[in-house]
DNA sequence: AAAGGACAAAAAACCGGTTTTTTGTCCTTT
DNA sequence: AAAGGACAAAAAACCGGTTTTTTGTCCTTT
């Protein structure tokens, strides 16, 4: 599966990593070469430069590694059959949160938690309150009021 | 615009917020009610309620109120053109975060930063970066390297 | 050229105490 | 029935000092 084969330096270059941080990350267990020289080298599979990659971007976008390390985790418990987080998904970042477009569904990367909010279903839900309850509210009645805008 | 007319207890009931909510809340401006009777007394709108709900649910998502205040102002700023942003956006939450999608766009509520990201452009732009130095990076050469895989 | 180790600076996370915001309850007035 | 005010509890935000994580730099070895 992992193609290509990329040194170091080749791929600090390519990624824009430091080395210092391919060697930390590697130490870490955040990123894993795919295989290592006989002599002991690492070597990165092109596999590995989209996941580095797509670390870069989302340390670019201000989380920090200890969050992109939380979001791994969850995510291989989350989603066991995605082999590799960083490549196969969709991901929408935003302040200190990372999000997870999967097929249809939107979650967050940290807790699983699911959270897309249509605004369409709220309205129907209330019409439903609404039927339920017809003595008490009346829908169209505009008597006793005076006309007033949002400030 | 805005039809329906109800009082605050009706309101309470339909959102499931405390009258003392619904009165704190007008008080400091986070969902004013579209009318009052010539009594000074609020009418709640169909519309408010959307708002009033709508708020409700990123409370009960644990978005605090006042980050909910911060996210209606920014979203003000943001989209001049949007009269209720609670009624008519589309939100994703997720921890701390609240998310606004508007047509394709998707960005965050509080700091307007926009974020999405899609992984199948890093490939194009790492495979772009390949050719601009394929003296380099040699992409399918599998000499020099034992077979490895992801821990 | 890369690994590995050591040291230091920068960035991020953590934590406990303090302040501010939000909500509930009760009471008086319209 | 609702508004408005007062008081207290709960929740959230804030803040400064401390600890941990991350990164850079330099040096030695393979």
């Amino acid at each position: 599966m992992p193609q290509g084969s990329f040194s170091r330096q080749q791929t600090a270059a390519i990624t824009g990593l430091s080395s210092r941080q391919l060697s930390y990350w590697r130490k870490t267990g955040l990123v894993d070469p795919s295989s290592y020289t006989a002599g002991g080298h690492a070597r990165y599979s092109f596999t590995d430069l989209i996941a580095l990659r797509t670390a870069k971007r989302l340390l670019d976008a201000k989380i920090s590694v200890q969050r992109i390390r939380k979001c791994l985790q969850s995510l291989t418990r989350f989603l066991p059959t995605v082999d590799y987080p960083l490549v196969e998904l969709s991901l929408v970042v935003t302040g200190d949160v990372v999000l997870v477009f999967h097929g249809e569904r939107a979650f967050d990367a940290l807790t699983g938690q699911e959270w897309v909010f249509p605004i369409a279903e709220l309205a129907a839900e209330i019409e439903k309150i609404q039927q339920q309850q017809p003595e008490q509210g009346v829908l169209f009645s505009v008597d006793d009021n005076r006309q007033g805008e949002y400030a």
